[in-house]
RNA sequence: GGAGAGGUGGCUGAGUGGUUGAAAGCGGCGGUCUUGAAAACCGUUAUGGAUCGUGAGGUCCAUCUAGAGUUCGAAUCUCUACCUCUCCGCCA
């Protein structure tokens, strides 16, 4: 959400940066629904200003036990007209706030204008692998070494649910503590384990809602959605609150499962791990001062890419273009591992600065002894990294001749000192 | 799930219909004192909005979990939701 000053004040940017994101509202109907909502307040201010008048006269009367009843006739009338504008100034503050809801961030200026042509690679780590052999896919590895069971996963929940067994459940744990330790132990992120079921205003606060809202599950009885992502709580637990400035920057990483409905989205592209409704994801989560979120974005995103690094995954980082920008972003850094059985550059984080937009919604500010002043911090995000499609990228990858993985050195602590997953259990 | 109690400022805690944005204490900040510190004393201490002012700042309005209601007037009365606590039941 934007500030609705900053449309009064410079409607041209607001204007273009909407334009870039591909967002057409009406901004001079809001405008105006703005200006008449101000009127209105100004109008109920000074009445109610009477009203308060007329109360303490009341008061000083019933104190000296004189007859208050001519001005408790007045205060009736004042009552009255209070009522009639009262309710036009709360429908405008709800149309207002229904609209702004609504509306997408400004993308950030080093952004480039376009939709997903215009996206650019800023680097590559790596030679994506090559085999003398053909490479087969995760799902032919997977179900040839018994460690993942796509088809008993369909029949506990449905189709795009994985049931990891084995080595493949071992390995998927491994994956998340390796991660968590590299980011606690090195990079400085404080770990939370939060709820994995959200409120609707932790939703809206995050920006979720409302746009998101048939791409997530919902349960009605308690009113509650299963978190997308560890964003939504982790943003969430300083929603509402002023930190006091000396404790900016707070990092914060978790690993939580992340439920997708992903409506609509069924196809060849959804074959094995590479949508699924649920994976694990750890996640990155960083408030800040504002001056410094453009180069917390820079740490952030290669604290994720160090993860990569360790497991020996060729990677590039990719700079989405505007259109191309998630509703809430400003600024936002894919990288996408590369996957030698697909063939494929898989999306297995997302590092985006917020700027003020999730602040702003869930009321995130700092205060301190040079800000008078409660200032709305930045937040941060990104994903360090999504498991599901990460383990594609190192089954396939470090796959033998044999139909064997290799495990990447760096798990191998994790996983009980085995080198390799092969058909025979080890 | 059943029964009960409760939600007031950073915290503790007064306040049961009329100058209560809210006593008091604690904490925080500034100052006096001190070689320094402590103690003591003095002062200060929320958030949002509208409006005036180049600015410093001023004025007004709102906010005692949230929403609805009663009333000329609500922190105080009524209803609903949410949350917390206690007991019982159930349970990993």
């Amino acid at each position: 959400m934007f500030d609705i000053k900053l449309l009064r004040e410079n409607i041209e940017t607001v204007r273009k940066g909407l334009k870039a994101k591909n967002n057409q509202v009406d901004l001079e109907g809001l405008l105006n629904l703005d200006k008449r909502r101000r009127e209105l307040l100004v109008e109920l201010d000074s009445l109610r200003t009477k009203k308060n008048e007329a109360n303490d006269v009341i008061s000083s009367l019933l104190k000296e036990k004189k007859d208050p009843q001519k001005k408790i006739a007045t205060m009736k009338d004042i009552a009255e007209q209070i009522d009639g504008i009262e309710p036009q100034v709360k429908e405008l503050e709800e149309k207002i706030n229904d609209i702004l809801i609504g509306v997408p961030n400004l993308p950030h200026s080093s952004v480039p204008i376009g939709g997903k042509e215009k996206n650019k690679v800023v680097r590559e780590w790596g030679q994506p692998q090559k085999f003398d052999f053909k490479p087969k896919t995760h799902i032919e590895l997977a179900e040839a070494l018994d460690i993942i069971d796509f088809k008993r996963a369909a029949k506990i929940s449905g189709s795009n649910f994985v049931l990891y067994k084995r080595e493949g459940a071992l390995l998927e744990r491994a994956l998340y503590n390796f991660m968590l330790d590299v980011h606690t132990r090195e990079h400085g992120y404080t770990e939370i384990f939060p709820p994995f079921l959200v409120n609707t205003s932790a939703m809206t606060g995050t920006g979720q809602l409302p746009k998101m809202k048939d791409d997530m599950y919902y349960l009605s009885e308690d009113d509650l959605y299963l978190i997308p992502t560890a964003e939504v709580p982790v943003t969430n637990i300083y929603r509402d609150e002023i930190l006091p400035e000396e404790d900016l920057p707070i990092y914060h990483t978790a690993y939580t499962a992340c439920f997708r409905r992903e409506a609509g989205s069924y196809g060849k592209e959804t074959k094995g791990l590479v949508r699924v409704h649920q994976f694990d994801k750890v996640e990155l989560v960083k408030f800040v001062k504002p001056e410094t979120s453009y180069d917390e974005l820079e740490k952030l995103v290669s604290n994720a890419e160090e993860v990569l690094k360790r497991l020996g995954l060729c990677y590039r980082v990719v700079l989405l273009a505007s259109a191309d920008l998630s509703f809430a972003a400003a600024k936002c850094f894919d990288i996408e591992a590369h996957s030698a059985g697909l063939d494929k550059w898989l999306e297995v984080s997302s590092c985006s600065n917020f700027e003020d937009f999730q602040a702003r919604r869930a009321s995130i500010r700092f205060k301190g002894k040079e800000t008078k002043k409660p200032v709305f911090a930045h937040t941060l995000n990104g994903s360090g990294v999504a498991l599901a499609r990460t383990l594609i990228a190192i089954l396939e990858n470090y796959q033998t001749p044999q139909g064997e993985v290799l495990i990447p050195e760096v798990l191998q602590p994790y996983m009980g000192g085995r080198k390799k997953i092969s058909r025979k259990a080890t």
